[in-house]
DNA sequence: GAGTGGTCTAGACCACTGT
DNA sequence: CAGTGGTCTAGACCACTCC
């Protein structure tokens, strides 16, 4: 008759994952610890083995721990976070304006360092759409205006997985008077995008990071060799040039795990004094 | 002997799940829609009902489709995303030193707006603790410095979900001078954070923001009221004043499924000419 | 080869949704 | 009340890891 407001006990594997959970983040399994096997799960909280196998689910999916076959699960150890500043706006815009000798060399800005150049394979492809009614409004152009879309992926030679990937989108009409920007075998571009556009005399003012997250597809997920139970950080920029018109729509895709995306916002100095009379 | 490179097929309940995945990006099961049940599935795949029910979890951890008891699962339909923009922190400075009539009001920074007041309800809690080695390294202060934290929720008293979620530390030795900063039943404190520092002599000339992601643990994803496969986004704040000190550090979180984090980076211009002769 | 987790089946009961 | 998905069991086979 009456019902019992909170007397109902969860579901068994919703209780081992919590109990197990909570054994990992007071540090009782330290990152890199084996968890108890299924069986020893099973046998401990009195349940099946299906039972023992979802509350493992469960944990992967929330990003805790690895497991493979033939390996106990292990309680994962999260990798060092490479960072990407928004610094690096700003430096590559410096470096346009100088000679191509310094520029020589530095390609695009989504270059991996950290790792020897020799195991990374960059390929860039160039191609040309119609806007679309997504990308016409950010550009403020009409659906079948065209876009020249470039696709950048680099990865991994010995694993095959991805190291970074990315997506541009510019208006044609306002590259087309440099034939050079439209040819795919002139990348890696030394000095980036910023020195492509300043020879169609374009001077970025503004860029606009558009940050978010998903979970990735399964082939997604394959792709950057993610593990279950990581994120896919989405970043779209925007460059505005000095009229606020958008001149160039960039998306970029990262793991979670091993991202950390950093953006330095300047404060304009409050005037001398506040009190100050007129 | 020779090993089938590409030959085995992929586990059934996968080919589901991807077989699913497909009709949802094609838009043949557009958002809203129904999917197959678990019944349908397993008789179109011929297979037993435990893969089907692995394939429909798949999709849910990877937050494509919304399911529940007694209803077919349903593709899910993305939220609105609330834009959360980086020019907040100007306008948060500017505010700072305007007259307190016009601070009034204005709280704190992570107001939901949108939705009637009456309805959220908002709770800041004030501790003091030691800064352990992670916070003290950011601070640039010992270990065993004490830090005021400041934790402040606010969440819809109707669903009883989490509105926003943050929590802000300073060093004691920064704001002691001015007993009221350690105040709790002072919230919301009229102008914010930036106000509050400058009744201490703190200007705030630079913010850091820390972006990153990772997947809410169960008790997270009922707080916010999360449906599955939806991750959370992970903000760190770091407060610089004039001289690079660090003065404040604030995490906050945001479901990601209904949040866009948005950074603006003003470019300094060109000088006027590169070919200007010296 | 022993032990592990991953896949898969068949079948049961329950909580919840629709009508 | 019929039908749905969520939970749970018991048992089978396989791929993989470690010894």
């Amino acid at each position: 008759m009456e019902p019992q407001p909170t007397a109902v006990s969860p579901p068994i594997h919703l209780r081992i994952a919590d109990d197990l959970r909570m054994q990992i983040e007071r540090g009782d399994l330290a990152p890199g610890a084996s968890l108890p096997t299924l069986a020893d799960i099973c046998e401990r909280y009195s349940c099946s083995m299906n039972s023992a196998r979802s509350a493992i689910t469960l944990l992967k999916a929330q990003g805790l721990i690895t497991a493979g076959r033939g390996r106990a699960p292990v309680v994962r150890i999260p990798p060092g976070k490479v960072v990407r500043s928004s610094e690096r706006h700003q430096a590559e815009k410096d470096l346009a304006r100088r000679p191509a000798s310094e520029r020589a060399g530095i390609g695009e800005a989504e270059t991996n360092l950290n790792m020897s150049i020799v195991d990374q394979v960059f390929d860039s492809t160039y191609d040309t759409i119609t806007a679309g009614s997504q990308l016409a409004e950010v550009f403020g152009i009409a659906t079948s205006d065209l876009l020249l879309r470039r696709r950048y992926i680099s990865k991994d030679t010995r694993t095959d997985r991805l190291l970074s990937f990315s997506t541009s989108y510019m208006p044609v009409s306002l590259v087309s008077s440099n034939p050079d920007l439209m040819d795919e075998t002139k990348e890696p571009w030394p000095g980036g995008t910023q020195h492509q556009l300043s020879t169609v005399g374009v001077e970025i003012m503004c860029m606009v990071d558009q940050v978010t997250g998903r979970m990735p597809t399964t082939v997604e997920a394959q792709q950057w060799g993610l593990p279950d139970g990581v994120p896919l950080l989405l970043c779209r920029r925007i460059s505005l040039d000095a009229n606020n018109r958008t001149v160039e729509v960039s998306d970029a895709e990262y793991p979670a795990d091993r991202t950390e995306l950093r953006f330095i916002t300047p404060l304009k100095p409050w005037r001398k004094k506040a009190s100050t009379k007129s």
